[in-house]
DNA sequence: AAAGAAATAT
DNA sequence: AATATTTCTT
């Protein structure tokens, strides 16, 4: 009897749903757009999905124009119709991703971070781990690699002029377009000369550079600004590490002599160091002053 | 598994 | 039009 009963009872409480097993049913109840619209945030590691739809929030907090490209980072197209498990525990199965958006700003990241590997080491994988950015796949990147690199092969035959695109905006000037469709969006950022032409450089690692005079002046304040920005946080927050101001008021250089890792860099008047992950920050750093014009061989005009 | 090119789909 | 996905090859 007593057996029976303990037993009855044993199988009526294995045979109940775990509690990950409802929450993702409990959560259709909610969708996607509406966790959004009410700041609603269950315990949910996922943060691709919180990244891009923030820009959906209301909380209009002042948005500097130059710091804050995240709200025009990631425009993505919600397709709410997932009739399925709109759930955000396993959105990695269950829920479809938005579609991404290649905005100026990030082809730009995805553009310095293939010029920081080297056109050897630009894969899909290293490209997408270099650029961190939350949400961001293999696929989008290989996709997006595979059309660069066919504008790329475009511009080579078309011009010997280099630049490629202007920074400041878009430059159809030269006969370069061959597809105007496809050109604008690349057009936004400059290509680095060695793209074009890749037998006549041998640096594998091309890294954006500017004197180290102009980096005491401002870069410090915009490096600490990034530390203190959440949107800046969340789009670099995987690089940026400590970068702090020490007790004497100076900015910390990220220069440490120590590392084995360190790459240095050359032009005729200065010299850095960077230690790996600092490239990010320091990308970072010359998008939002310069606009991505400071290249190295544009060193004359930081 | 990952990359890459081309074709195709949304 | 702009990305994603698929397919096939390496």
């Amino acid at each position: 009897m007593r057996e029976e009963e303990s037993n009855w009872f044993a199988r009526w409480e294995e045979e109940l749903p775990s509690p990950e097993e409802l929450m993702p049913l409990s959560q259709t109840l909610i969708t996607p757009d509406l966790a959004i619209a009410f700041d609603i945030r269950n315990s949910n590691p996922n943060l691709q999905q919180q990244q891009q739809q923030q820009q959906h929030q209301p909380p209009p907090p002042p948005p500097p124009p130059p710091l804050a490209p995240s709200s025009a980072e990631f425009a993505a197209e919600n397709s709410a119709e997932l009739g399925s498990g709109a759930g955000s525990d396993e959105p990695a199965r269950t829920l479809k991703r938005p579609r991404l958006v290649w905005t100026p700003q990030l082809h730009k990241r995805f553009v310095d971070a293939v010029a920081h590997l080297g056109i050897k080491n630009a894969v899909p994988k290293t490209i997408m781990q270099l650029m961190s950015v939350d949400g961001l796949t293999r696929e989008n990147v290989a996709s997006h690699l595979q059309k660069y690199r066919l504008y790329l092969k475009r511009m080579q035959g078309l011009s010997g002029g280099g630049g490629g695109g202007g920074a400041g905006g878009v430059n159809g000037s030269s006969a370069a377009s061959a597809d105007p469709a496809t050109d604008h969006l690349f057009a936004s950022s400059p290509v680095p000369p060695h793209f074009l032409h890749p037998g006549r450089s041998n640096s594998d690692h091309y890294l954006p550079f500017v004197p180290v005079a102009a980096l005491h002046q401002q870069h410090m304040a915009v490096a600490a600004a990034a530390v203190g920005n959440p949107h800046l946080q969340n789009q670099y927050h995987r690089q940026i590490g400590h970068f702090g101001s020490p007790p004497n008021g100076q900015f910390e250089h990220p220069f440490l002599p120590r590392q084995p890792q360190q790459q240095q860099m050359e032009t005729g008047r200065f010299s850095l160091c960077f230690l790996p992950g600092m490239i990010e920050i320091w990308g970072c750093i010359v998008d939002v002053i310069h606009g991505g014009v400071c290249w190295s061989n544009k060193l004359t005009e930081c």
